[in-house]
DNA sequence: CCTACCGATCGGTAGG
DNA sequence: CCTACCGATCGGTAGG
């Protein structure tokens, strides 16, 4: 019981850290001197600093569902839904569910050339989550609201692809258009493959002009 | 003259290390290891870590005007070099330019919500990058070749989006159709923004299919 | 560019 | 869950 609660509370410190520093840059020395526990208090609950790094995955699929994917399946089923799972996941950038930003973007270019039981875990979760997004383009083509010729997975690509480029735009460049840019670019893509009388989103597309250019790319 | 031979090595050794395993996971013990020299042969050379990364960064960011950038500039300007562009930098993800696929997509994750010079180095070279992109897209525009009303730093952005789109699919998922279904959706774009009569990509545009989906996202 | 070394921290263990 | 400890490795230094 109370173990429990203690292994619940260093495993959302642990993905709060993993977000920032990456799941590499966690330690457990670090964790237990955040938690006012020892090392060895920290360490006993999984046994070795993988298992700590696989339930860290773990924790961080959970906070993910809750916050990204399970409140966008309120919205109605179709083409609706596919938008409002796009709104939902730039929605849940800005609002920093994890501190460092999507904790999975940043996990999966940390892990993207190394092998194990990590690496694998967090590809399950993308191709878990990609597949969700090729679901939702699937029933909006079975309700009749999506052009039936587009290939969900590569529409779920695409989709998946503006979603790291506003993330990366928005942390690392800390381009305040960042957000808007991927839903205008994500929002105009699906119109276009929208069935007229489909129902549409529920605000219209804008596009805001701003500045640009740096000229001196090479030295 | 041998000290900056030995630098050289020094850091494109330290390259490749970081793609695979982050400029935080570099360390001064493994190259010197691999390099068989000895730890502060190493560390003389630079005279802190950060220098060392930041030494790293300025390499990687050679090796990606060499390899990426410079040979698509010998494309005719306008619609055909913003298309080589694009071409180049999947091309470059294909070739293993880097052992880890792209240094700076993975650079970017790593450090996007770190500050310090390092991050600032980053920053600077994907600023650079992006506005590489952007001038090309007005250059297109000033060849009367693309659409005057798009932005150039939103298609930019897309761009660069789906090329990360892409490198995460080829790396972490493994997926062979990334980089193809990245081409596709970038292709497909600049050819709706292309005004009739500009010179077109010089090959044709074509999705392939393939299976999809995984029902169980949700436990 | 080397040997030899420093204190701090790493993941992990023993024993309670 | 703790104290007390282990060998290995970290970035960095002294002195040549």
């Amino acid at each position: 019981m109370k173990g429990d609660r203690t292994r619940a509370a260093i495993v959302e410190r642990a993905v709060d850290i993993a977000s920032v520093d990456g799941l590499e840059g966690l330690t457990i020395g670090r964790l237990a001197d955040e938690l006012r526990m020892s090392k060895s208090g920290v360490f006993a609950h999984f046994g070795s600093k993988e298992e700590l790094q696989l339930a860290t995955v773990e924790a961080a699929r959970k906070r993910f569902i809750d916050e990204v994917f399970r409140p966008a399946l309120k919205a109605e089923r179709g083409y609706p839904r596919l938008v409002e799972i796009c709104r939902s996941w730039l929605d849940y950038v800005n609002r920093d569910v994890f501190p460092g930003g999507c904790f999975f973007a940043a996990a999966s270019f940390e892990f993207d050339s190394r092998s194990g039981p990590v690496r694998d875990a967090i590809a399950r979760m993308m191709d878990d989550w990609i597949g969700a997004i090729e679901k939702a383009v699937e029933l909006a083509q079975a309700e009749g609201h999506l052009d039936p010729e587009i290939e969900p997975a590569q529409l779920s690509f695409e989709i998946n692809a503006l979603f790291f480029g506003a993330n990366f735009a928005h942390k690392l460049r800390q381009d305040r258009t960042a957000i808007e840019r991927a839903r205008v670019a994500i929002e105009h893509r699906l119109e276009s493959l929208r069935i007229d009388g489909a129902p549409p989103a529920t605000e219209p597309v804008n596009v805001r002009r701003t500045t640009a250019a740096r000229p001196d790319f090479i030295d």
